[in-house]
DNA sequence: CCAAATATTTGAAGTTATCAACTATCAACG
DNA sequence: CGTTGATAGTTGATAACTTCAAATATTTGG
């Protein structure tokens, strides 16, 4: 019978791969597009999860970049330079700061936000039957990770 | 009839935002094991590309990792400096320097792949139907992108 | 009130990145 | 030949990102 060792050339294995290799190909186009609104990743990701309509402390930040939080005093340095957030004194707790998108944050973020998840790459060229299988094995794998 | 805007419901607009939920989680994961290994994802991703069999030159290696050649200057050094490969003359060409993995650099390029490629995130957790059809359709997908 | 905990900042140190300038080598043409 | 121009790699400057340890300000709980 067959032994359990896991040969590379389950499906599993080679799905890994493959995302593997479409994920860095995204990346790279990714990082091209944001480079071209003078964006790195760090900080489209700290616009991304910075919601418009709702100020968030650094720290939360920091948890959400999975960064220390002397880094976001640098990231958010670098965003309010370029008036695309500003600091808030936190309600009720002096001590936390609030990071609060200015609209001109807000625009761009938004087209970060278009770049990072809009326009599909490979998948894109996929026929419509498979994207929704697609989509629909990615949900089912999502939810079984969490 | 329906407009053309690509309204954001679409397949390939969902399975691209679940593709980049799953590659974030699975950067994140592999970016915590390989600096067990004493790697960053630059260093790592400079050992995936030499072939522990066939030196490379340092200009290809930058190709490969679509950076500056100067910049390859200084990855070069640090794998050099711990022994995981070494700067041999190219033949015929003096100018050329062709980067070599040491037998300790083989071993420790062989664990940053397996886990790269190796053990898969969230689609280790799929039923095997669905990772054979999810292996088809990314198959379908890079050819396509190409 | 005082001690401990918390939020952010600062400073030091290392990695990564790009650009421009430099060195060494090669290739080719007259 | 020998100069001229291209090519491979390095160096130095500058900047962003990252972590850690130490400092500051504020809050909370005894």
């Amino acid at each position: 019978m067959a032994t359990k060792t896991k040969d590379q050339t389950m499906p599993a294995y080679e799905a890994q791969r493959l995302f593997f290799e479409i994920g860095m190909e995204a990346r790279r186009r990714i990082g091209t597009a944001l480079s071209e609104l003078g964006l790195t990743f760090p900080l489209a990701h700290a616009l991304r999860l910075l919601d418009p309509d709702r100020p968030l402390p650094m720290g939360e930040l920091a948890e959400g970049l999975f960064c220390d939080a002397s880094n976001v005093t640098g990231i958010a340095d670098r965003l309010e330079a370029r008036g695309l957030l500003v600091r808030r004194a936190g309600e009720g707790d002096r001590r936390v700061k609030m990071l609060a998108l200015t609209p001109a944050g807000a625009k761009l973020r938004r087209r970060a936000l278009d770049l990072m998840t809009g326009p599909p790459a490979a998948i894109a060229a996929l026929p419509e039957a498979d994207q929704r299988t697609l989509r629909d094995i990615l949900r089912r794998a999502v939810e079984l990770q969490s």
